[in-house]
DNA sequence: CCGGATTTTGGTATCGGTAACAATACTATT
DNA sequence: AATAGTATTGTTACCGATACCAAAATCCGG
């Protein structure tokens, strides 16, 4: 920069102003800094910027896992929101590990992020110690939790989960199953099991442990709960898998073994990713305001940032989400 | 850090140091350093370390479009290396845009971002000056491209392309569709079409513009596409979907309208997706090496920035692919 | 045409660290 | 015990920008 100064024959300060602040410099000025700019192929250095102003125009973003594509929708979401502002999104993945999350917090801290995006929202003492301290704001986004961190934009797990438990209630089905990915330290997953409790509750329905499954991630997993259930409990009239395409996997374990959907059995999903549309039959799910929770995200989180907007603190959005009734059940 | 090497009775070199080089300081100071930060709390500005050493731990990458499930295997192979070396990663999405992926990197070298991964290999000539005059190492990790930039990491998409052709051929296909994502600044899906064509050349089979198609990315799009060219080419008995979830799309329609596969028409597909090893029947695809080129981007990438291994400059890493054999050819 | 208000520009300190070298303490050697 | 050599710690300058305030230039009404 100092080099743009002196071939433009100014000050450094009128070089940063001419660059950040156009409108505070003479028309002159700022045509003979940008021409000397150009000429010199000059390159801000926004670390130094940064360090200086105690301004970052960063954002971290930490989820559990990367390759999971309910991700990917909210991701693009900030993405293109922070981008049109000038901010850029560093990203990592905790692996569903409060302490891993903690260190990241540590170094994106450390970064001097401007703003921080949790997808979980179970978090260590100390991280949450770290961050009141550092005072930038923070936006949870995977649930709706019942201890804030901060601000909040998610749908409810444990609504979502209790609308679609009512529905098939309401359809008549009498010995609902519920499969959801493994609950440790993932409290999206312990929402949607208590979501599918109350619902059994109110319903009068007694609730039956043997057709409440945990597993991992994948159609094959979805298809071994499929067939684990309805070989050990044959009375089992519906199944709602509550996590990632577990309920494709199962339709599929249907197909390959001739159990009609719905007529031998009803299956609902949680997700709505693309493939439930297509499916035959089309399976019944919850669509998710996936997209819609990073961009609000975002926005929430530059309305803190730029505009000081201390009024949105501890603000928690809930989005909702929609039931899709289809063919399976 | 002022604070802690008063608390700690030090300069504040040797809080740096024992930070950063705990072998060259004392067990005593070290001990002493540490409570103090313990005490205080205190956290490390990376943007002070970066600016003043010349040295940044944050590489940049950029992908076409983040919610492209295809990437998210790279970037998770990505992540874990880097963290496990202390690198954070800053993620933007170009939207297919060569301008988009120009601005993106002046951002990116701005920030001072010690490596760049790019996705796609056709680049703006001005970008390639600035990453020239960078001189920081770059990986491209999309295509193995004829003038690479610096580093690439990938497989070849006219290889594979190519093999796969072939490989109907040699099944006896006579008249192999094709079906692609669109090519207009996608040098991934031009070399994927030049590959079937080359292959088609080999086999002695005269190219039909009528069944060589473009479409964009999804399981409606592979269903039209499906419908489409059997319908206007009866005679075609394979359709080769060299693109995304395509295939999947397209078999759901040859189910719906009752066309046996591989019977009325074969079917592969380009990518290793779940989904195609558990439909019925199970297709024909590539696997393509998605986790380990990003983990092989990381360690080369980091071999440059931290070993200074300039004998990598220019390297050109094939990671090659392997076709599988299903029910649907 | 003058004096004060306003706009534009510049000087200097500083953000929070590290590099490079200087100074000091400690070790080993003969 | 003196000397050289090594290990440890400190001093100072600087990385590349911006904040803050002072100085200079411009504007304006009376």
């Amino acid at each position: 920069m100092r080099d743009v100064a002196v071939r433009a024959g100014v000050s450094t300060m009128t070089v940063s102003r001419a660059l950040n602040e156009p409108g505070k410099v003479s028309e002159e000025m700022r045509e003979r800094v940008l021409r000397a700019v150009r000429e010199i192929g000059y390159l801000p250095n926004h670390l130094a910027g940064s360090l200086s102003s105690n301004r970052s125009t960063t954002i971290g973003l930490i989820v559990p896992s990367i390759d999971n594509s309910i991700y990917t929708q909210t991701v693009k979401g900030l993405s293109e929101v922070l981008k049109s502002s000038g901010f850029q999104l560093m990203i990592a993945e905790s692996g569903y590990d409060p302490n891993e999350e903690e260190e990241l917090i540590t170094v994106f801290l450390s970064h001097r992020v401007s703003g921080l995006v949790l997808h979980s929202t179970e978090h260590t003492p100390q991280a949450t110690e770290k961050i009141r301290k550092s005072g930038i704001p923070v936006v949870e986004n995977g649930n709706i939790p019942r201890e804030p961190l901060d601000m909040v934009v998610s749908f409810s797990n444990y609504d979502a989960s209790y609308a679609m438990t009512m529905h098939l209630g309401r359809l008549g089905y009498r010995k609902i199953a519920f499969a959801s990915l493994y609950s440790v330290h993932n409290d999206r997953s312990q929402d949607r099991l208590q979501g599918y409790h109350a619902a059994l509750n109110q319903l009068g329905l007694d609730p039956d442990p043997r057709i409440v499954l945990e597993t991992e991630r994948g159609l094959a997993a979805g298809a071994e709960v499929m067939a684990r259930v309805v070989q050990s409990v044959p009375e089992v009239d519906a199944l709602f898998c509550a996590g990632d395409v577990l309920a494709v996997g199962a339709l599929f374990e249907c197909q390959k073994r001739g159990w009609t959907v719905p007529g031998r059995i009803a299956l609902a999903s949680f997700d709505d990713v693309d493939l439930l549309r297509h499916v035959s039959p089309s399976v019944t799910t919850l669509r998710l305001p996936r997209y819609d929770i990073g961009e609000r995200t975002a926005r929430i989180l530059l309305s803190r940032i730029m505009d000081g907007a201390e009024h949105l603190r501890g603000s928690v959005v809930d989005l909702k989400f929609e039931l899709i009734q289809r063919e399976s059940t």
